[in-house]
DNA sequence: GTGAAAGCGCTAACAG
DNA sequence: CTGTTAGCGCTTTCAC
């Protein structure tokens, strides 16, 4: 008991008491049993993250923020790669839930309506990431993908002068969401837009060279392209410079995500900025809130993006 | 006691009490807990993985594989960044032995040699990765950094023709290790060595652009580079294009990683393969065995690396 | 084949 | 200020 004490509220002991425990745990190399800890305080201490995978480097940032910030303050954060089975996502929804997080995150996940009822009925915090969903589980961290399309479209629209758009893009969820809301504002501005060419994830430089290749093959005269990844981007500046099509004089080249790439590409790469560091350390903090203090009330919060113009548009 | 059974030893139940229990399981959405099971077993199921820092997609595939392999086995993985702060990684050790984890990876980690100590203390398998250290404190997996380095050299400058030589690189320990044997084999084939050009970490495609400027001011006449990452190499790829110089006629470059976007870049990326997503499968399967059966003896896994011949080199 | 007792390490509440 | 008691949810052991 004293040696709780000691740990948990050293100033209830004296200091002498202190210094003679502290002096034991040193010289027997103690360390405190968090598992027993949990099981007795009802709280593990512990975060649940699922993302779809890891790699595709773009929830990388949110995840690394959020695992220092959650790290300070004594928590700890166990993810998880759903892939792409609803199946999978079940059963280590189980095995993590049994482990009994204090909360949970997901990025752009929970397919199945009985894993979104498991994650209710836990009755913890959760948070969602990179996506304003209708309807959220609880609290939400993200931006809107169809404002980020339209948002595009109007830059090379009105701004840029463009009138035969096209998308090069991967083939999830958000991605095929800004190319829609891209293509509807773009005709709406009396551009054109081709059928969207899409590659499969993870969006590689390769992807994006053959995507330009079958692309210009379709639609030659395009003279405008939003990449659903810097990566992407990267790969048709790359393509067009082997074809000798100028970037961005015949035609201009959007990224998505200002890696940190973006800024060095030649010409330099007009892209969307995404904080997504800023994304898991809001993330962070609203758990931490919820986990410590009172609940708060559900909130949507919009982290917005920015469309940064570089040489490529 | 006879819902503890139905999910450990189902078969020892009458057929229709099992039936019974995992009907009420489901009707109460019965969720076990793994915190109370650690405690009484003495296992928590969970692993530790350190890294410097996740971002730098180096490691990545390694933890990606090591999660999947290890929560197919019912053990959920913990990452910790330890970032560059002895301070920070004794805190952050301290906080993940107390949840009392089965196993722990280190990926070119532990400077301390009091961390060092207290993993040893915590009497669980240890299993260091992405190097062959000279002293490891339980298992390994790995390759030799100095191979690498030589390899390269002897590649560069017996196949390839290449004299005047020089490296672009991180400057963490391991970049410095490969830059060290590569000089060495290189000027005892007789070929010249420039001083290397070292960037910060994370060594991005920008820090390869100004480090091709920087290189080309003191020893213009360079014709072979070795970058400490395929990331870096791009960036020289794309500088030297911007600059005229031709690559391979005049300037040969061999990145690291053989990340996907080496066998697309213009030309394609002469560089070394390394597989980490057999790192992370390897590293899992030797942790799963240590784990859940008899000790293995402690044991040195070489996982090799191969030189990938493209058009850059 | 099923249930009762006990204890893993911890800490809130109370006693001293 | 320090110690005793009890119980968090689980599973090994022993009764029935």
């Amino acid at each position: 008991m004293t040696v709780s004490r000691a740990i948990n509220h050293p100033d209830s002991l004296r200091a002498d008491t202190l210094a003679r425990v502290k002096a034991a745990m040193a010289a027997t190399g103690y360390v405190p049993n968090r598992l027993a800890n949990g099981l007795r305080m009802g709280r593990s201490r512990l975060v649940a993250a699922l993302v779809p995978t890891l790699s595709g480097p773009i929830f990388l940032p949110t995840i690394e923020m959020l695992t220092s910030a959650l790290a300070a303050q004594g928590y700890q954060l166990m993810v998880g790669q759903t892939g792409y089975s609803e199946a999978r996502e079940e059963e280590l929804l189980d095995q993590i839930l049994a482990r009994r997080p204090d909360g949970i995150v997901l990025t752009g996940v929970m397919h199945s309506a009985a894993a979104r009822r498991k994650v209710l009925a836990a009755g913890i915090p959760v948070v969602e990431t990179w996506d304003l969903v209708p309807e959220p589980i609880d609290t939400l961290v993200g931006f809107s993908h169809e404002a980020v399309g339209a948002a595009v479209a109007r830059f090379l629209v009105a701004e840029r002068g463009r009138r035969r758009l096209a998308v090069i893009g991967g083939d999830d969820a958000r991605s095929l969401r800004r190319a829609r809301a891209f293509a509807a504002q773009a005709e709406s501005l009396g551009a054109t837009v081709a059928a969207p060419c899409l590659v499969p994830a993870p969006a590689q430089l390769g992807a994006g060279r053959s995507g330009l290749r079958a692309l210009l093959e379709r639609a030659p005269a395009v003279d405008g392209i939003l990449c659903s990844s810097d990566m992407l981007a990267l790969g048709v500046l790359i393509e067009a410079q082997a074809r000798g099509v100028a970037v961005p004089g015949q035609m201009a080249v959007v990224g998505f995500g200002d890696l940190a790439l973006a800024q060095d590409t030649e010409p330099a790469l007009t892209t969307v900025r995404i904080d997504g560091q800023r994304i898991g350390e809001l993330t962070a903090a609203l758990l931490l809130q919820r986990m410590q203090d009172e609940p708060l009330a559900s909130a949507v919060h919009d982290v917005g993006f920015a469309i940064v113009a570089r040489g490529s548009a």
